[in-house]
Formats: structure tokens, sequence, C-alpha cells
DNA sequence: TGTACATCAGTGAACGCGCGTTCACTGATGTAC
DNA sequence: TGTACATCAGTGAACGCGCGTTCACTGATGTAC
């Protein structure tokens, strides 16, 4: 359900428009004050929640033009050239938000759990829950090309938000404990992360195919990896 | 390596046009001959081909205008309207060809392999080299939103180009012969099929994260998957 | 307290460009009689 | 064999639009003296 975009979702077809608004057939100018002195962050953050509600509503990055943005934030499209150097840089600072709350997430999901095996598992239902949530953003941050580049973090800048490390972490916990047999940390949590990945990009890619319950395939492909680490 | 996506390939920049070509900072003008009466076909390969060849360079679909493939195929941008209503459905075709390409791909790839495990895991290995030597293409056909709509093809279409039925016929096969514990043959198809998946669209889609050679890590993934599908 | 100045947070107009698509057309090749 | 006509495989010019970005500017607010 959540997994579904909105990609079709038909917008401003000119009946919600106030009578006497300019006859530009696209959505209210949306006036903005300007902020005061010493607050010009203010905007930044104004602009990457607009581009982010633009890729949400339209479903793909390309609309998310300077003049979409600043006309959403209610300033004037050169305003944004006071925050980033150009457009590709407001994208890849709306990718870093996105990361950053996936980061989190994924924190917030294991507060309090102390077996590994069941960290592992609610680290992965949690990542998955985000990417179903917020399908346009994980698209934007995991599988699209950004303005003509790919937005490609190494793997060092990618590794705490992606939970990379709560998941080595939860793996050598479990070694440890004796709960999972002896591995490489890294290569099964590469793993687990790319069956997790796999699952929620192609409900993503493909959401009208229908491949069941995303929640059962997320839980089928998460028990398959870590019965695969246990000991025997 | 192959996985490397051609996005910041530095193309005509100028230096290699002929002297006397026109001043369109571009690409040469390639005039193509006209289709003998009955061949009008002929251009239809043309416009999907010289398409394909864009994404390649460029690493996006977004640069696949329908100038820029008429300009490479030799002919004039109208053209492409004697084969496509509009720039969305050339594209589609695209990704329909390469569809076709990684069906027959993974066809050829079990070819004569009696032995279910050993099918399983040639299918999951030519898949992942179909994606890994194609990467553009695969993203493509995968990943991407086209032309603002996602090229959401029905499970159904995409049964027999994915392997899904290869895979299908292969674990059956092997809960016949004893080899495979009984399970729900197409829940493992779909989990071994998204894990391969996984790791090869986050290979192209992060190009210069160091993730290690992905030809393991799909080894890997594969042997954890059949492995937790064989009888004990 | 008054005033000159600096800084901040923007804006309006314009630039040149490339895009998808439509339109009326052209010229070669086949077919009917 | 000649000729009118139909069809095929295209093309050139133009349409209107939206894009990223630059430029010179404005007006409010703070600071120094």
């Amino acid at each position: 359900m959540s997994s579904r975009p909105a990609a079709t979702k038909a917008r401003a077809k000119g009946a919600n428009n106030t009578p006497d608004a300019p006859s530009t057939s696209t959505s209210p100018p949306a006036a903005r004050t300007r902020s005061k002195r010493g607050e010009g962050r203010q905007l930044r953050e104004e602009i990457l929640a607009a581009a982010e509600s633009i890729v949400v509503e339209t479903g793909t990055v390309e609309k998310v033009t300077t003049r979409a943005v600043a006309q959403r934030v209610g300033c004037s499209s050169p305003s944004i050239y006071l925050h980033f150097p150009d457009r590709a840089s407001m994208l890849f600072a709306m990718c870093e938000l996105q990361f950053s709350h996936l980061g989190e997430a994924l924190s917030n999901a294991i507060n309090g759990i102390d077996d590994p095996v069941d960290r592992l598992l609610e680290t992965g239902r949690a990542y998955a829950r985000f990417a179903l949530d917020h399908p346009q953003q994980y698209r934007t941050m995991m599988m699209d090309v950004i303005a003509g580049v790919s937005y490609d973090r190494t793997l060092e800048e990618m590794r705490a938000d992606l939970g990379f490390d709560i998941v080595v972490q939860a793996i050598t916990d479990g070694i440890a404990s004796g709960a999972l047999a002896p591995t490489e940390p890294l290569l099964a949590a590469f793993a687990i992360w790319a069956h997790v990945h796999g699952v929620v990009s192609i409900f993503i890619a493909k959401p009208h195919a229908d491949w069941g319950d995303p929640a059962d395939l997320i839980d089928f492909a998460l028990r398959q990896g870590i019965d695969g680490l246990r000991s025997r």
C-alpha cells in the first residue's frame, strides 16, 4: 500500500485555484515573508522541504526544478542560489537530509533491544519500513541518477545512515554470544542489507506488479539471511 | 569494473570535431540513406539502438531526447513519430528490447544444465552478469522513472524475461528430486531474485563505493539463498 | 541622539538554450489500366 | 509501353514552453562613531 508512489496523482488541475489568482494554471504564488537578520538559513530548510514534497507528489526528481521549488516556497528562483551553488547541489542536500532521517529511524528502532539476533531483525524491518513509507525519497537517495550524475556517496559516508554499523555490531555480538556461527561480519551485513534493499527497491520500481505482501517478503528475506548465520 | 557507469565520461569536447564540420559543438550530422520501400521498420531499430547508445554514454535516460536520438541516427526528429507516438513510448520500447535480451541471456545460460541446483546458481550468475555488463540499460529497465512515469510491467509480463519461470522450475525440480526441502517455489524464487537484484542494483547506483568483488558477493548471496532451500 | 555605512536577505528581468511535438510538404517507388 | 495515381519514407520550419543561471538592484536592519 504505502509503497505505491504518488506519480499519477492529479495535482492542481486548475479547479482549486482561487478565482482571482493569476491565470498561471499551476499553483498559487504563496508569498513568503523574508527571514529576519541572522535567520537566512531558514530558507534553506524551506527549499529542501519543498523539494521533497515535489518528488513525493510528482514521483520523479526530474520535476524538482529550481523554478518549481521556488514557486512552492514562495520565493524567487535566484534565491535558491543564496544557499546552493546549483540545482544538483540542492538535490544532493535533499538526499543528505533523507539519509540522516534513515539513520535516525534505524537508531530508534533498535533502542533497548539487547538480543543481537532481534536487533538484526528489527534493523531490517525498520529499514524496509522507511523505504516503503518514503518510496520517492528512497528512490532518489538509492536508485536515481540526479541531474545527470550518480549521487554516489562512498561506503564510509553511508555506513552509519544505512545501518551498516548497527548490523555489523549485531552480527559481531551474535558471534560473541554464540548465537551466530563465526563469519565475516562485513560480508554478512552486506548480504542482508542487499537483500532488504532488493525487496524494497523492486516494490518501489514496479509498484503495480503483484508481488505479495511486502512485510512478509521482507521477513522471509531477513529470516533466510539470519538463519544462514546461526550456529548449528 | 564493468559496473562503473559512463556518466562522467567526457564526450565531444569540441576537440574531436572535423575542422569543416558545422559549428554545432556536439556531434557530426551523420546523414542516413532512406530505407527502401517496405523496409520502413529499419528506422525503428536504428532509433532504439541510438537510444541505447545514448543511455550508455551519458549514464542517464534524461539525455535520451527525441532530438539527440534523431541526430545520432542521422534522421530528422519528426521521423521518430513515424514509429513511436511519443518519447515515452520510444523509451519503453527500448526497455522491452533490453528485457528480451535479458531473457535470452538467461535461457542461454542454463542450456544443457540438468541439475536443478546448478541451474539455480547459473541463472543467478547470468542475471548478475547481464546487469553488471549493461549497467545503464539495467538501471533504465529496473530502477528509473522514465519521462515522469514508472516503466511498470506487471509480474506476468516480466516472468519469462526476468528468469522467474526458470527459477521456479528449477526449484520445483529440486524439490521433486529431493535436493531441496519442500517450500513455496514462487516465494523462494522471489527471494533469490530480489537478493541478486539488490546486490547488482547497489553496484550500479553507487559505483564508487568499495563494496568488494561483485562476483563474490553475488555468489555469497546465491549460496546463502540456495543453502536455505536445501534438505537437511 | 543622529547619521553614515555595512551587511543581510533577498528580487525582477533577462540570457540563451533545448525540448516535445505538429504541420504542411516532398520525392522516390510501386500499381492499375 | 505510357501514364495517372497511391503509397511509402521520410523532411524543414516552426510552435510555445520551461529550464538553469546571471546580473544589477533593493530595502530592512544592525553597528561605529
